[in-house]
DNA sequence: TTGATAGGCAAGCGCATACTTGCCTATACT
DNA sequence: AGTATAGGCAAGTATGCGCTTGCCTATCAA
C-alpha cells in the first residue's frame, strides 16, 4: 500500500495523471507513447507499468482489463486526504469552519 | 528549491505541518519536544531542523528570527498547487467547470 | 500451430534522501 | 568576562526509490 503523498511525489506520476485527466481509460502503451510525444520522456515499458503500479497502489488510478488490454482510470478521491488533512478556504466552505483550529498553548 | 510534492512525501514533515497548523509560530525545540511527547519521534534537533528548512523551501511554512529564537508560521498556500492541477468537485466551484478536460482521442 | 501483441515478475544498479554525529555561531543571562 | 540557550553547517551512513535488463505468461490473428 502506497499514500497519496508519495505517489504524487514524482514527475512522472503526475504527468500521468494529467494525461488521464485528459483522456481517461488509456493502456499501458498508448501511456507509454503519449509520455514519450508530448512530453520527451523516453522510459521503458516497464518504468511506466511501475508507475501505474505505485498509482493504482495509491488509489488513484483504477484499472479494468479487458482480453490482453488494461484500461487505466484516473480517481482523484484519495486527493481529499490532502485537502481533508489540511483545509484551506476553498476547500472549507462545504465543510464549514475548522474548529479544531485553535491556538491555545500547549498542554 | 523543494516543490509541494515532495515536501509532503514525509510523515514527518506532515505531523510537523499537523502541530503548527494546531498552534502557529512554535520554535524548532519547541516542535521538538511535542513531537517527542505527542507523536513518539525521537529524532535528534538537526533532524527536525531539515525537515523544517525542506517544509519552508516548499513555501509551507514561513519563518521569522527573534532574537535567538525562530519561529515557523504555516502557510497553506502551496497547497493549492495539487488542487488546481486535479481539479476535484470540492475545489471546482470557485472557478467553474474545467473547460480543458476532454476525452477527445489523441492526435 | 506459429507469430505478434499486451502486459507481468524479479533481480540488479545508481542515486537521492532521512538521519546522525561533531563542531561552530549568535543571542541572552549573571 | 563566562555560561547557557537557540540554532546552523558539513560530512558520513544507510535505506529507499526510479529505472533498466532479461525472461515469462496470456490473448488475438494468420
Amino acid at each position: 500500500m502506497v499514500d497519496v503523498f508519495r505517489a504524487l511525489d514524482d514527475e512522472t506520476r503526475r504527468t500521468i495523471l494529467d494525461e488521464l485527466a485528459l483522456r481517461d481509460g488509456q493502456t499501458l502503451f498508448e501511456i507509454c507513447s503519449i509520455l514519450a510525444m508530448r512530453h520527451d520522456l523516453s522510459l521503458t515499458r516497464q518504468a511506466i507499468s511501475q508507475h501505474l503500479g505505485v498509482l493504482e497502489s495509491a488509489g488513484l488510478i483504477a484499472t479494468e482489463r479487458r482480453g490482453r488490454s488494461k484500461f487505466h482510470y484516473f480517481n482523484p478521491a484519495p486527493l481529499a486526504d490532502i485537502t481533508d488533512r489540511w483545509p484551506t478556504e476553498k476547500t472549507t466552505e462545504r465543510r464549514g469552519p475548522n474548529e479544531n483550529r485553535t491556538d491555545q498553548p500547549v498542554r
